[in-house]
DNA sequence: AAGCATTTTGCAACAAAGTTGCATTCATCG
DNA sequence: CGATGAATGCAACTTTGTTGCAAAATGCTT
């Protein structure tokens, strides 16, 4: 088992999850990924397992906080790993920026950009704030 | 012709659009509702045009900055009006914040709420920024 | 290591969401 | 009013997401 294999191994294991082949296969696509993926990407590189599979998993992983989603004008979902303290605590509060990228549609985690605080008007009450940057990325600017 | 039957006729008149009874009926939906709305809610709401016809509409409102999109987490695209000013100019940059409200689901724009600058690492080409605040309605809080 | 209980998977069938081409209808403008 | 181009409705289709259930795999116990 190489680095790779057993950090997926140790998450899931971590979260309580019985190491299945798709689990962990898609879990390693993740954590070796630059950039967030949606479900069809996982589809498309993951071609062994059954599609109700991958939906299944998203979710799982979403229920353990292991991935978290990112909400993208373009109306996809995409998901991507949790830096490695939300993966440890299973307690999913992820503070940075994100980045969405309108050439290339590709989203990264800008996890050094802190999410600046707002102040909502009275009777509102705040849970998450998510803050999604629409662009052009250094790929697509050269 | 009342008083929102005239806004939207002349929203779309201002937009170069031809005046049919979807598009007019579709809009002054929008103009008079409280939360932002998806594809589902006015086909419940309008249910007199074809489905394809939402679609192309919130489409075209969307190629001329009448509507803009807001991402949220409940992985549903929520369309909203856009504020006098970006109508009048067609050229749309929303800058306040949107609530999602995790209870009722209803997402709204807080116009007066200024979406805070974030700097970006060099390299990234900053368009626009989103920012969803989830939380709870005043309304689910009660 | 083998057996057992429980969870996960794949398949099939289905439901919902979104797209496309084309004939008909409608809005705008002279 | 009549001509012209644009918008609509319908049908057919693709893609995306969901559900039930039998078979397979996992983790635990012995
Ligand atoms: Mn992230
Ligand atoms: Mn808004
Ligand atoms: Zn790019
Ligand atoms: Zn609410």
């Amino acid at each position: 088992m190489n680095k790779l294999e057993k950090q997926s191994d140790l998450i899931l294991k971590n979260n309580g999850l019985s190491v299945t082949s798709s689990r962990k296969k898609i879990l390693e696509v993740f954590l070796s990924a630059e950039t967030a993926l949606e479900h069809q990407d996982i589809e498309k590189i993951v071609t062994q397992y059954d599609r109700v599979t991958i939906y299944r998993t998203l979710q799982t992983f979403l229920d353990k906080g292991i991935i978290h989603p990112i909400p993208t004008t373009d109306n996809s979902i995409k998901y991507a790993v949790c830096s490695e303290t939300c993966v440890k605590t299973g307690h999913h509060h992820d503070n940075h920026v994100h980045f969405f990228c309108d050439k290339c549609g590709k989203t990264e985690c800008l996890d050094d950009v802190a999410i600046p605080s707002v102040i909502l008007p009275s009777g509102y009450d705040m849970h998450e704030i998510n803050m999604v940057v629409n662009g052009t990325c250094k790929t697509c600017r050269a």
